[in-house]
DNA sequence: TGAGAAAGTTGAACGGTTGCACTTTTTCAA
DNA sequence: TTGAAAAAGTGCAACCGTTCAACTTTCTCA
């Protein structure tokens, strides 16, 4: 065990070795300059290494230290206050940890702007982020009482998700997310069917 | 002109040449198991006149066909009939629109399912099914009396867009497109500021 | 006619990714 | 303790989509 242990700290070590050459070099000169092999050469490792290591390939060494959100969002919809809707806690939630974020670490915001300005990151970040879609759906429904799989609890889960990377895109981001809310809000709250 | 016309014939043919062959060595082994020098050569062109005709890659070669279909979009918000409002009016669309395409070509249900069961194609269709969202949302916005960039209409756009592909993934498309719209419909009826 | 644009060709490259063969480390039963 | 054999890690070479550079052919039109 002490010597698997010291196996996994290798491999640990050697992961990390690698996000931290890539993003160092990413943030230098920039995504798209930066190719796995220099990547590989900065870890002394090979590529092949690279890749066992991050099989989602080049773009997952950017989000390495990403936290996993997901129960964030959950939390956001089952321990929301009373009288307090699910878009409303979304929303809330959603401006909250942007601020949050960026006041955390200064680094942070060049992180984001080398994402913006790469499509490719772009759409990885939408992805990942889209992963939760099933399971906000699901503590939607269960939060409404609703089958797991009702389409309406799918489909605010991902308008919801999708609201955050729409308000991004635009010159006044919050203002926009509150208006995209309320569209949600009145629509989900309209339709909603009657609850115990 | 007559000449010139033997020059766009010829480029039109080996278009079309290039489409043709694609499309039926994509229907017979599946898209991933043909590559594009396999194209090129059944085409009898090469491969970077391939990528000339075609400079969206290898994806663009099974759209080929695809008609543009932004222009009734927009009609189906413009030219409405009375009392429907702009969520109905597009579900309406939508569905009559997928109806009458299946009908159309008994082809097109092979087509289709080879897009469904591979990611990259379904990738593209839905980022060219999304192109038309800045032009359905200054339709949305004229529609309303409210300004071209105005949150809410983008959101709007984006969303009845993405309902489409949502509702499709589902087991009952036509029940789950139903209860989408309703929220949509629901919550810009409710938000809209008042029109003169 | 002859200059020049447009289309095509070839061949090689590039960058991300994967397959294969090889070495090292770990396991575990004799 | 030892000695396979499984597991994990490594590196080279290849593959695939895509692009570049240099050149030829074909068509256009003043």
């Amino acid at each position: 065990m002490t010597e698997s242990g010291r196996r996994e700290r290798k491999k640990a070590a050697t992961r990390q070795a690698l996000a931290d050459a890539a993003l160092r070099l990413f943030l230098e000169r920039g995504y798209d300059e930066v190719g796995v092999r220099e990547i590989a050469d900065a870890a002394d490792v090979s590529v092949t290494t690279l890749f066992k290591h991050f099989p989602d390939g080049k773009v997952a060494l950017v989000f390495d230290e990403e936290a996993d959100r997901e129960a964030e969002l959950i939390a956001a919809v089952s321990e929301r206050p009373a009288r307090q809707t699910v878009p409303q806690a979304l929303r809330r939630m959603m401006t909250e940890e942007r601020s949050r974020r960026i006041h955390a670490d200064p680094r942070f915001a060049g992180f984001l702007r080398m994402i913006d300005s790469t499509p490719a990151l772009r759409e990885y970040a939408r992805r990942m982020w889209l992963r939760h879609e099933q399971a906000l759906a699901e503590a939607i429904a269960a939060d409404a009482g609703l089958p797991p799989d009702e389409p309406g609890c799918q489909a605010l889960a991902h308008f919801a998700l999708e609201a955050a990377s729409l308000a991004h895109e635009r010159k006044a981001p919050q203002d926009a997310l509150d208006r995209i809310f309320d569209i949600l809000d009145n629509g989900w709250s309209r339709t909603l069917p009657e609850r115990s």
